[in-house]
DNA sequence: AACCAGTATTCATTTTAAAACATATTGCTT
DNA sequence: AAGCAATATGTTTTAAAATGAATACTGGTT
């Protein structure tokens, strides 16, 4: 009997709109990390990732998605900051759930996996 | 009545093997390619490709597989040349196969993708 | 034994992407 | 009006990855 190689399926899933990628695990974290900490600089610290990139992706998503995902304040109290917007908040739940939803369809076809 | 911006999900697969990514559908085009021209050299050409990363890749994947995916002949008659196995052959099957059910699947989520 | 075309491998070069740095701007607070 | 902390944006550096060029090797064929 011969000892088989374990093979697993990996997926990766973002979703796009016409104009290019809108929403990606990697924004999805960003998100995450902006409305825990109430600032793209504090996010981006946390996650050390650079706030231009930060801001960037930012950009993107607010500019690709129909109604924007952060809420930008400049300046005021504090210097300004950001926060997520209710479609922010729900774009999150969204991804992850669809997220699971292929992963674990994907997950089922790895059991009968014939390579 | 609200003008809905259409959102697609996207999706890629690839098979992992314990000490890395084993097949993806960079792999598989290669694959293709050697099939198509009976060697490394030609298979870069035509995917306008380095013959160096061409040659790393089909190393990984034979590392990586079970048994070799692409057999190289070293010398001889026409300098000598690359040809898929058995395994080879059955690995682009398997990945195109389990790629379209994932796609399907993720298809039919997008359907109701509620953003 | 010289030829040939493709594999195998190293090294320098180019391209690309990411990170780091530097400023300007904004608007509440003091 | 000066201070503050964050947004906004341009420029420069650095690092990583891909490419290209060069060279040795292989083993049938002529």
């Amino acid at each position: 009997m011969s000892e088989n190689k374990k093979y697993n399926i990996e997926v990766r899933i973002w979703i796009e709109e016409t104009s290019g990628p809108f929403l990606g695990i990697g924004k999805v974290w960003l998100l995450e990390n902006i409305q825990k900490n109430g600032s793209i600089t504090n996010a981006a610290k946390e996650m050390k990732m650079a706030y231009r990139q930060a801001w960037q992706l930012v950009e993107e998503m607010n500019q690709r998605a129909e109604s924007p995902l952060v809420e930008k304040l400049l300046g005021g109290k504090g210097g300004g900051g950001a926060k997520l917007t209710e479609a922010g908040e729900r774009a999150i739940a969204v991804f992850y759930e669809v997220e699971k939803r292929i992963k674990d369809f994907a997950l089922k076809e790895t059991q009968n996996l014939k390579l």
